[in-house]
DNA sequence: AAGTGGTCTAGACCACGGA
DNA sequence: CCGTGGTCTAGACCACTTA
């Protein structure tokens, strides 16, 4: 028996999954590696299959996993191309999700202020890092953006030679798994900088994208703001 | 045993599932009404409750039921409040979703054009429905739209006295589940009846939703466009 | 107290993928 | 062929709701 018991009152199988989750992201299986059969790790627990099952189940339902008959089971690596985008809901021509290659990034470390703090549930004046984007899809300038991450999830990052595309990449890097994001779309004028680096006359309409990315456990951890030229592209939601 | 047997390939589970919504949609058991324990479910087609079980856990993902401990196992009336809005991701400012309260409504017989029959996967000139809405939020103008819908699923849709405010509403009085959507975000600048009917000046923007709401077999329903004055409300997506 | 869904067990067999 | 996840069974007990 290890860290799952039977006598806490939170069910054994969502135990299971914390505990695998928690060994994920401590690097224990890493990206693309299998995980032990569903037999090995009931054994391991001292528990049925059909609760490693269930655990298993939500997991591949979160995207952290996935599981195919005859082969195994997979830690899903959030930065395959795949994956990546999926935060993204802007769409090229052909339907697929695009997220935009980085073209420019700048990092500055901060305190948050007060709509920073709100938005990722953080105290006013929080240690946290403002990160400026130019991003371009074949080319052609797509979106800029300012993104706002806790330093306390990133420590170091602004000494990183690497750049730092996304809160994707970024959360791997540093060990985080992410969970939802929830993402306001308005409209607005491109105005000065803006117009100028996506390469369009001032008060242009540009799509303004107000998104804030959570970990597994629901705490955020990025907020962004974009302004976006979407040209031939589209923004498209999905809703269950 | 009744309509499921074992000798299908598709797992007992889904023919169960398959089974049981048919019934909904049949009326078998209305919307709010309790559906037969897992235990009588099971003895009547005599399977086992692990199987009866996961075609619930499904359907009620779906959000076709719902279930609580205790209580039993109820089927989703989706014109409630709770759900009616379900595919209107406009929020107010209390981040409540919001549909808009019909104004006026106009409904047109026509056959289907090329971009009608692309959308809803019929062929041209198949008989549709165009129906035009005005919508307004707490008295004020929030959205124009133009819903196109088969006549098909709809038969004497145009005599109906009654209004028709939305697609969840139509569905339940038509006897049609209703599954997932896909709604593309645009911006567009109001011009002549538009922007009358939204009480704002030409070429103010507007955001331009073009959404196709689909059957719970995945078949499209609707085809709606609509242009939208956000005021204080905003467009929110949210993303797993 | 009775009835419901929720959890958990310990097996069996099937379908698929790769060596 | 073997090992994997996928399906299915037949029970047991628990937690919650209602009367």
């Amino acid at each position: 028996m290890t860290a799952v018991g039977k006598f806490s009152t939170r069910p054994l199988y969502l135990q299971v999954k914390d505990m695998l989750i928690q060994r994920i992201a401590a690097g224990d299986w890493k990206p693309g590696a299998a995980i032990p059969n569903e037999i090995e790790l009931s054994r391991e627990l001292g528990i049925s299959v059909g609760t490693v099952r269930k655990a298993l189940d939500e997991m591949e339902h979160e995207r952290l996993i996935s599981r195919r008959q005859g082969r195994g089971t997979f830690v899903i690596d959030q930065t395959s191309t795949e994956h990546a985008v999926r935060f993204s809901n802007i769409r090229d021509p052909g339907a697929v999700r695009i997220g935009g290659d980085l073209v420019n990034c700048t990092i500055v470390a901060a305190a948050a202020n007060q709509t920073e703090a709100q938005h990722l549930e953080l105290r006013n004046g929080e240690p946290i890092f403002r990160i400026h984007r130019l991003r371009a899809h074949h080319g052609v300038p797509l979106m800029v953006e300012e993104s706002i991450v806790p330093q306390a999830l990133f420590p170091g990052l602004e000494r990183e030679t690497d750049d730092s595309p996304s809160i994707v990449v970024l959360a791997r890097h540093y060990g985080v798994l992410l969970g939802r994001a929830e993402e306001k779309v308005g409209v607005a004028a491109a105005k000065g900088d803006v117009a100028k680096l996506l390469g369009v006359e001032e008060n242009t309409p540009v799509l303004l994208l107000d998104r804030v990315v959570r970990t597994i456990d629901g705490r955020p951890i990025e907020w962004r703001l974009a302004s976006c030229n979407l040209r031939q592209n589209y923004y498209l939601a999905e809703m269950n």
